[in-house]
Order: C-alpha cells, then sequence, then structure tokens
DNA sequence: GCAAGGTC
C-alpha cells in the first residue's frame, strides 16, 4: 500500500486551492460527505485534505449548574458540546477522524498565524488521536499554486509548540475572565433586581465600553468656547471673493475689535500671487478593516453587515479573502488577468482597458502584512446571480478601489492670493486639478472639486467691498459611531479584525451603548463603574498589552503557562471575593438601571 | 448563556 498524506485545512477554499495545486493532473477527486467536501489529489502517492471551520475545539465547562461562579475547572472540548447550531461541526469532527486512520504523514496547513496554529493542533490532538507530535507545518501566505507548491515543499518539520502554547494560554485566560466576571455580574443582578439580565464582560469588552464612558465625560466637561472669524468681500476684475483673515481663531475683544476698527479698505492690494503643484498618491488596498470603514462612510454600512456581505462575495467567488489585515497585493495573484477579466464587464471596461495599457503594473501597497492573506481583491469573475443592492455597492467598491491602486498619482495646484488691506493679511485660496490620475477611477467614491481663482499680479490693486465678521462656537468631541470605534479598537490593537464589528454588536445587545452615534446607557456606565471599583483591569486595555507581552514570553520560553494561569486565577478569585463582600452595594447599583429601564444617558 | 477567537 502506498504511503497517503492527510492535509488538514482552516478552512474549504485552502482545501480546494491545495488540493488542485498539488494533484499531478490538476485534477483531484472531490468527495462529498455529510461532514462536507474534501479532496483527494494523487501525486507520488495519495493526498488526503481536508478542510476545518475555523476552530473546531474550544475552552469548555461541563457543569450542570449553569450559574455557579467561580469557575477554573475548564478543558478544551469539541466546540458542539457549548454551542447551538454546531451540529455542522459535529459532521466535521467526525468525518477528519475517520479520515485520519491509516494516515502515516499528517500536515498542518491551517493559516499561518495563532489561532491558525490552535486550529491545526487541536485537531491533530483530539480528532486525529495524538497526532499533533508527529505532523509536519505548511506555511503559505497566499494560496496561487506557487507559493502552495513552495510551501509543500520546504514543510517545517514539526508544530511551533511555542506559538500553540501561547495561543492556548490567551483562550484560558480570556476564558477564566469572561465567564467568570460575566457571571457574577449577571447572578449579583438577578438576585437584587429580581428580574434576569444577561450581563457581559471581558478583555476587549471592557475597554471598548470604556472608550465611549471616556468620550462621553469629555463630552460633559467640554466648555464651548466663542470665537470670530473675519472675511473681506472683495472684487478682482468682475468677480466678487471672500477672503479670509490670516488668523482663523480670533478672540472677541483683542483682535476682533482691532481689526474691526482699524481695517478700513483704505489699500487694499494684492502682495503675493503662489502656486504650488502637489501629487496625491493613489490608495492604498483595502484589507477587512479600512473597507468596514469606507463602506460606513459612503453607504452607511454597519462593519457587521459588511463583514456578512463580504463572505457572501468570497463564496460567490467575487472577491477575494476578505477577513485580512494586509495592505499587499502580490504579483502573484496576477494583476493583469483580474484586470483583463473585469475589461469584459461593461461597467469597467473603459477604466480597465485605459489600466491595461500601462506596461508595468505595480500596485500602491500599504504598510500593513497579514502572515496568512494578502489585501481584498476582485477575481473579477461575473456573479451568477443577481446581487442585493448592498452587495452591489460594496463588490464595485472593491472593484474600484483596486483599479485605482494602479493608477497614477494625481497632480494638483494649489493657488493662493495674499491680499494686504491697510496692513492686515488676507487670502484666497483656489485648488484645481492638472492631471485627475487615480481619482478618475475611484469616482464617485472621492470626490475632490475644482476651485479655480483668477491670475493677479502682484502690487494690483483691489477694490474693497467690506469686511464680514462671523460668531462661532466651538465644538465638543464628537462621539463615536461604529466606524470610529473600529478604528480606536484598531488603534489601540483591541480585539482582532475578524471580531471587532461583532463586539460592537454584543455591547449593542447589551444595552451597555446605543445609537448611531454611539452613546452608553445607565446600564453600561454602571457596568464600567463595577468593573473600576472591583475589577479594575477589565476596562484597561493594559490587560491585552499585558498578555501580549506575556504570550511572547511562553513563546521564547521566559515564562510558563502554568504560571500565568495560576496568577490569573488567583486574581480572579480575589476580584470575586471582594464582589461577593460587596455584593448588596452592586446589586443594588445594578437594580437601580435595571429597573428604570435602559435610558440613554 | 456568559469571553474571544476562528469559520460557514
Amino acid at each position: 500500500m502506498d504511503a497517503h498524506t492527510l492535509i488538514i485545512t482552516e478552512k474549504p477554499d485552502a482545501a480546494k486551492r491545495i488540493a488542485f495545486a498539488l494533484d499531478a493532473n490538476g485534477t483531484p477527486i472531490i468527495k462529498y460527505e455529510k461532514g462536507g467536501s474534501y479532496y483527494i489529489a494523487k501525486r507520488k502517492f495519495l493526498i488526503t485534505i481536508v478542510p476545518a471551520l475555523g476552530h473546531l475545539y474550544t475552552v469548555t465547562i461541563h457543569k450542570k449548574n449553569k450559574k455557579s461562579y467561580p469557575v477554573f475547572n475548564y478543558r478544551w472540548s469539541p466546540k458542539y458540546l457549548t454551542e447551538r447550531k454546531a451540529g455542522k461541526i459535529r459532521d466535521r469532527i467526525e468525518l477528519i477522524s475517520k479520515l485520519s486512520k491509516k494516515i502515516d504523514r499528517f500536515i498542518d496547513a491551517c493559516d499561518s498565524d495563532i489561532e491558525g496554529s490552535i486550529i491545526g493542533y487541536t485537531i491533530l490532538k483530539y480528532a486525529c488521536g495524538n497526532k499533533e507530535k508527529l505532523a509536519h507545518r505548511m506555511k503559505y501566505s497566499t494560496l496561487t499554486k506557487e507559493d502552495i507548491l513552495k510551501a509543500y515543499n520546504e514543510l517545517s518539520p514539526s508544530l511551533d509548540f511555542a506559538i500553540i502554547k501561547a495561543g492556548i494560554t490567551r483562550h484560558e485566560i480570556d476564558w477564566l475572565y469572561g465567564i467568570n466576571l460575566s457571571r457574577a455580574l449577571t447572578a449579583i443582578a438577578k438576585k437584587y433586581s429580581g428580574r434576569y439580565t444577561n450581563l457581559s464582560t471581558g478583555r476587549v469588552q471592557g475597554p471598548t465600553l470604556n472608550f465611549i464612558k471616556l468620550r462621553e465625560i469629555e463630552r460633559k466637561k467640554f466648555i464651548p468656547k466663542n470665537y470670530w472669524q473675519i472675511k473681506a468681500k472683495i472684487k478682482i476684475e468682475k468677480s466678487i471673493f471672500l477672503a479670509q483673515y490670516r488668523k482663523k481663531f480670533l478672540k472677541k475683544k483683542s483682535d476682533e475689535i482691532d481689526i474691526i476698527d482699524n481695517c478700513r479698505g483704505i489699500n487694499c492690494v494684492i502682495q503675493k500671487f503662489e502656486k504650488k503643484k502637489y501629487r496625491m498618491m493613489p490608495p492604498t488596498p483595502f484589507y477587512l478593516g479600512s473597507l468596514q470603514m469606507e463602506a460606513y462612510k459612503l453607504f452607511k454600512i454597519t462593519p457587521e453587515q459588511t463583514l456578512k456581505i463580504l463572505q457572501g462575495l468570497y463564496l460567490a467567488t467575487l472577491i477575494s479573502y476578505p477577513r485580512t489585515s494586509s495592505q499587499k497585493l502580490p504579483a502573484s495573484i496576477g494583476y493583469r488577468k483580474i484586470i483583463q477579466r473585469l475589461q469584459k464587464n461593461s461597467e469597467y471596461n473603459k477604466l480597465a482597458s485605459e489600466i491595461l495599457t500601462k506596461k508595468i503594473l505595480k500596485p500602491n501597497e500599504g504598510t500593513k502584512i497579514d502572515p496568512a492573506h494578502p489585501a481584498i481583491y476582485p477575481t473579477g469573475n461575473n456573479p451568477n446571480k443577481v446581487l442585493k443592492t448592498n452587495e452591489r455597492k460594496i463588490l464595485d467598491l472593491i472593484v474600484k478601489r483596486f483599479l485605482a491602486v494602479f493608477c497614477d498619482y494625481a497632480i494638483r495646484e494649489k493657488t493662493k492670493i495674499t491680499i494686504n488691506i491697510d496692513n492686515y493679511l488676507f487670502f484666497i485660496i483656489g485648488n484645481q486639478s492638472l492631471d485627475w490620475g487615480w481619482i478618475k477611477f475611484y469616482r464617485p467614491y472621492f470626490k475632490l472639486e475644482n476651485k479655480i481663482i483668477p491670475t493677479v499680479k502682484e502690487n494690483q490693486k483691489v477694490s474693497f467691498i467690506k469686511l464680514i465678521s462671523e460668531e462661532k462656537t466651538t465644538n465638543p468631541p464628537v462621539r463615536f459611531n461604529p466606524s470610529s470605534l473600529l478604528r480606536k479598537m484598531e488603534k489601540e490593537k483591541i480585539g482582532t479584525k475578524t471580531t471587532r464589528s461583532g463586539i460592537i454588536k454584543t455591547l449593542e445587545k447589551r444595552k451597555y451603548i446605543i445609537g448611531e452615534k454611539i452613546s452608553i446607557t445607565e446600564l453600561g456606565n454602571e457596568v464600567i463603574e463595577i468593573l473600576k471599583d472591583y475589577c479594575s483591569s477589565l476596562v484597561s486595555v493594559e490587560l491585552t498589552r499585558n498578555m501580549e507581552v506575556r504570550m511572547k514570553d511562553i513563546i521564547q520560553g521566559k515564562e510558563k503557562k502554568e504560571t500565568i494561569i495560576r496568577d490569573t486565577i488567583e486574581l480572579i478569585k480575589k476580584t470575586i471575593r471582594s464582589l461577593s463582600d460587596n455584593e448588596e452595594i452592586i446589586g443594588t447599583r445594578l437594580k437601580r438601571v435595571i429597573q428604570k429601564g435602559m435610558f440613554r444617558r
């Protein structure tokens, strides 16, 4: 009997692409079973390629009493034991388990990041019967045939156990904090309010909610200030212009009155005329976060909805894998081939044709990278069913952004007239495009207008009409919306590309936050206050920072998983004790906001 | 059910 290899991937698409790349004739056999489809490729020997569906195993506890806390005796089990609607996962595990029999070589080809490492490890250990120590690791960053073959020929001899250990520690700590604190809050709320209210918190939920609270505090503290803006109405040749005084923010008594009194328009002359060309670089390719933000800005589609739409477009093979943090488009995706496919679509024919005249295609990449995926790009395939409005909008956005990325920079010219009126300087600023470059390709998603002002000569006299003084008020910092909150989470490195939008949704579901311009509810505010009083680490981004450091230490062998878990449990024990000691106060606080209903602040 | 992290 020939040797037989089993390759495990993180998701179905990866299994398919690997099967087609590895089969000597490019025609692997596709098998359909209850647990999903898998592939058999033939090389010198047989290779079975079977996909997971992300994590198939997770941290769980088996106990009759679902409300008791604290709980520390967890273990890793199949996900279907804890999640409803996970029947698919049970079937998948059974399929992989069956396929793992009579296998000589195991290869973990899950995404080459920490989570991918855990997904592969748990499957090899629990579904395949302790095969994790025998398995090889296959790492690729795109699913092109070239990359796949290279990864297959350069297998790591073993899994990266240090990374796996660090990742598993992260899962367990999150579980310990999340389950215990959520249960404690829910239980105390129920006991004192008499009403069941599902309360929760965690390493990411806590700080995210706190961002909104802090913004709310800034807004409350904010004292609006009055200021004045002065413009001069003047006539150059036959046109009227408003020239802005060189200082944009004027204080009433000192500045504004001074000008009104002294600037009479007796001497009104052009002091300077300047022109300056500058470049506007094309945009960078979309990663998940930037696409979610752009979709919200342009279409008011929430990040959570956008992710759902992207998943649909991806499954319909219209776009590449959407859960990426990369701004890179490697040449191996085949730029020209994709643009040629887009060219066949009448909507993009003109734009695509123009780009194809370029001899060299070079995308304007950003700096962000992703260990497992390139940036988001269209495949150029035609939809085989009618797309819904929002799907169409998002796809069009992706196509136009992809095209724009290959375009030339735009050339703009800034024109500035400096006018001296009785020794006070005023400006008129103009702006125009000399070459639209990429902007033409990204329309209507980027709008830029020309404001043309006349060419004048220095020392030329102009006629003064009058001064206009406007009183204005400074605005408080704006509330977050789903997009700016996502950006904030990204900036603070809280959550992951895939989970951020979901976390925001969870805070909404818990009635901690409300509104499109997000504000914190009384309930959300009380939860934050309680956490601050009794478990301050859960409202700060520092817990994540700290965890990152400790994970690194595990990877470098400087710290032991057991120590970190022990410390975490000690801290949670202490926290739960102080929650119990102060149960009545906390209960009364929660009761107040729950019984009142969840009004906006 | 509760976390956060994958995936459909």
